[in-house]
DNA sequence: ATGGCTTTCTACGAAAGA
């Protein structure tokens, strides 16, 4: 079973991206997150004729989240898989992905950047996080696989990025950000890069210009498994192919296998 | 470190991203 997450930075810009990526990759599941249009907007059939179930929570001109499957998606109902606390931007979706005996409930994340530090958006970056953190206590209740990924736009370390010390004054660096990070993943999560990679980081977010080239960039796309899902994981890769093309998204996609 | 990129919008500059 594989599955990915993406920051594809508008969905209509990076559509021939997620062609060209389900091709080569072809993941059972595939999680996005700033679709940068509202639902109208969004090729839905365009992806369906990829092959998938497409569920989707769209927003103008900013944020927007999808999760696509090849498997059947249960619980298609937006009190189901809408974190109802965290609705007011489209950052959140969540759903039961059934596959046969090895079912998993998985939502895609976008958290809010938080920039600049010490203004209304850090405090609403942080009031998300705390969102985010009751949100997936729940879901551990019920002792499933829970796949939590995407965006989640903070630097776990400082090995998390290049430049740790040009990184200070920005949110998703600050100490604040990462105890929350921390207090979600303490709940019972790991981060499944961590898992597999002790001692080695790779990055998925290179700022546009020189950044790519230079390959100094951050880790703040991630997928954090409940206890069942982290049994189950086989492989994590941050895959840069398509970063290096024309016209690239900011973020490279992360791709998991899990077994059946 | 920033916006030196990129994308979006009741658009032609400003906001947001990270």
């Amino acid at each position: 079973m594989k599955i990915a997450t993406w920051n594809v930075n508008s969905i209509r810009v990076r559509l021939p991206h997620v062609k060209d990526f389900v091709h080569v990759q072809s993941p059972d599941v595939l999680l996005l997150q700033e679709l940068k249009a509202q639902d109208k907007d969004i090729p839905i059939s365009d992806l369906e004729d990829l092959g998938y179930n497409v569920i989707y929570k769209g927003q103008k001109a900013y944020n927007g989240v999808a999760i696509l499957s090849k498997h059947p998606i249960e619980d298609v109902n937006d009190k189901l898989y809408s974190n109802t606390e965290n609705d007011e931007q489209a950052r959140y979706i969540e759903c039961w992905i059934d596959a046969k005996n090895s079912g998993f409930r998985i939502a895609s994340i976008y958290l809010p950047n938080g920039n600049p530090i010490n203004t209304e958006k850090f405090d609403y970056k942080i009031d998300w996080m705390n969102k985010l953190k009751k949100r997936s206590k729940q879901l551990l209740d019920n002792e499933e696989c829970v796949i939590l990924g995407g965006d989640f736009n903070v630097c776990p370390e400082d090995r998390d990025a290049a430049n740790p010390e040009n990184m200070r004054n920005d949110a998703l660096f600050q100490p604040e950000s990462r105890a929350k990070l921390r207090e979600i993943i303490n709940l019972g999560y790991y981060d499944a890069w961590r898992a597999i990679n002790p001692d080695i980081t790779e990055w998925s977010y290179w700022d546009y210009g020189r950044a790519f080239e230079q390959n100094k960039g951050l880790r703040i796309d991630h997928f954090l498994l409940s206890p069942i899902a982290l049994d189950r994981l086989e492989s994590i890769e941050i895959n840069k192919y398509h970063r290096s093309l024309e016209r690239p998204s900011d973020h490279a996609p992360v791709i998991i296998n899990i077994s059946d």
